[in-house]
DNA sequence: AGGTAAATAT
DNA sequence: GATATTTACC
């Protein structure tokens, strides 16, 4: 808007709302007032394709993250879309409406009758909804006999030993099936009588699939059932069974290669600082592959950005999104923030993700399908301008700030006014952003990100004369 | 063990 | 056919 006045009694009216500032002013000075008064973010037009991308990909980040407890509800949404389109069950947490997976025979109908589901009638699917995450799909039925077994595999020891078994449990969510049940135990019982037992099952989740139940922070048991050697009883098997490589669990590999640094992350250091139960070091093994395959590929990229970048940030300051306080609890004991970006100092980080902004990194293993609305995020915390050095105590090193740099545009950080025309991009590239970022919640949040940084904000605010935090608008403001 | 590539499974 | 993971090998 091109009064200052009403753009602040517009950001102050919808105060519910997370809101966006979009300006081609740039002064300091407005941006912090914009935030002060509950902008969650403040961008420098135009709005490129990778700002907005970096944006979408903070608010899939943060429904992840986000605690529970912190979770505001307007990213609820967000995150039950996320999961549903993962597949991932959550626990407890309500029904999403649609899940796809598909039911294995054997529960089928039996469960639960309605759960909540009952609001949102499955389409085509009948059969479980809700209920604690489902089964999932397929494989279940394998309980197969192949008995057989042992396996030991636990920690590390992947002995190749092991044969072939494969039965594995299907449980069911709510740990009745009989049927279900019986049929596991009977075939498995072989192992059964080794003593492993199954229990896994049904608290846990089931596996690969689902897992991941946690999206919060637990990452436990990437393997499936539960935790621990489990499974084994179950008989399931394993051999084989599949690490499900979740955002969760990515997220806690990276996090540990980024904590052992480029050069000591190993496969047996990782798996160390990973500390999750049931995954061997070969898994890590073969999903480092993987990860170092897809930094190759992309850090190139980042390289040629970087000069870009380093043209750019001749210019002011990009506001970049503030982390919310509340990422970490999970997975991340040790650093209180992502080691992150290129720790400044530090070893090289590089590491960081696999991806820049710009892509996926990883492709999205399925399509999952995008739903449009819901949406909202509440205004919460999350957005903080990280200000130039002198300011900012937060503020972060050039590094690889891969952040904002527009593809196609010109930089021209922010400084060069344009005709509205091109400042806002199109819908199909809006849409386009927010299915990337919704289909990778494990990307990286864009660099530069630092734990929200409110002190700082307020401290600089008062320190420009604006004291009270939703000030009102009076009007206008300097610059 | 760590890496890399082939084999399989999805 | 393309990927994701597991296996086999060096």
């Amino acid at each position: 808007m091109s009064n200052s006045n009403e753009r602040f009694k517009f950001l102050e009216t919808a105060k519910d709302l997370p809101t966006i500032m979009i300006s081609n002013v740039h002064c300091l000075s407005t941006m912090m007032k914009c935030i002060a008064l509950g902008a969650v973010e403040f961008l420098c037009k135009p709005l490129s394709e990778d700002k907005l991308r970096d944006i979408w990909q903070h608010v899939v980040h943060k429904a992840f993250n986000a605690g529970g407890s912190v979770l505001s509800e307007s990213l609820k949404p967000v995150k039950d879309s996320v999961v549903s389109m993962l597949q991932l069950g959550v626990e407890t947490e309500e029904p999403n409406n649609d899940r796809i997976e598909n039911a294995s025979p054997a529960h089928e109908n039996e469960l639960e009758q309605s759960s909540g589901s009952d609001k949102y009638p499955a389409p085509s699917t009948p059969q479980l909804k809700q209920g604690a995450r489902l089964l999932d799909d397929g494989d279940c039925q394998e309980l197969t006999n192949c008995s057989t077994e042992k396996e030991n595999e636990e920690q590390e020891g992947e002995s190749k030993s092991v044969e072939t078994t494969c039965a594995m449990i299907e449980v069911t969510p709510q740990g009745h099936d009989t049927q279900s049940l019986t049929e596991t135990v009977i075939k498995g019982e072989d192992d059964s009588a080794a003593g492993v037992k199954v229990e896994n099952n049904q608290s846990g989740h089931l596996q690969n699939n689902e897992n991941l139940n946690n999206p919060e922070g637990n990452a436990e048991n990437p393997v499936k059932g539960s935790s621990l050697p489990n499974l084994d009883g179950t008989r399931a098997n394993r051999k084989k069974i599949k690490v499900d490589w979740t955002p969760e669990l990515h997220k806690k590999f990276v996090q540990a290669v980024e904590q052992l640094g480029i050069d000591q992350a190993i496969p047996s250091r990782i798996l160390d600082v990973m500390k999750v139960e049931g995954l061997t070091r070969h898994n890590v093994a073969s999903h480092l592959q993987k990860y170092r395959m897809h930094r190759r590929h992309i850090l190139p990229k980042e390289d040629d950005r970087r000069l870009d970048q380093a043209r750019r940030s001749y210019f002011q300051p990009r506001p970049i999104m503030a982390y919310p306080p509340c990422h970490t609890n999970h997975t991340f004991p040790l650093s209180p923030a992502y080691p992150v970006w290129g720790a400044p100092g530090g070893p090289p980080a590089g590491v960081q993700m696999w991806g820049s902004p710009g892509y996926s990194p990883w492709p999205p293993r399925e399509n999952w399908h995008w739903k449009p609305y819901p949406v909202m995020m509440h205004a919460d915390v999350w957005g903080c301008p990280v200000m130039p050095p002198p300011l900012n105590p937060y503020s972060s090193p050039p590094l690889n700030a891969t952040g904002f740099h527009s593809t196609g545009t010109v930089d021209n950080g922010c400084n060069i006014p344009q005709n509205s025309f091109d400042l806002h991009p199109a819908e199909e590239v809006v849409d386009k952003v927010v299915k990337e970022a919704i289909n990778n919640p494990w990307l990286p949040l864009p660099i530069g990100l630092k734990p929200p940084s409110t002190d700082s904000v307020l401290a600089e605010l008062s320190r420009q004369g604006i004291s009270t935090i939703p000030p009102h608008i009076n009007g206008s403001n300097p610059t």
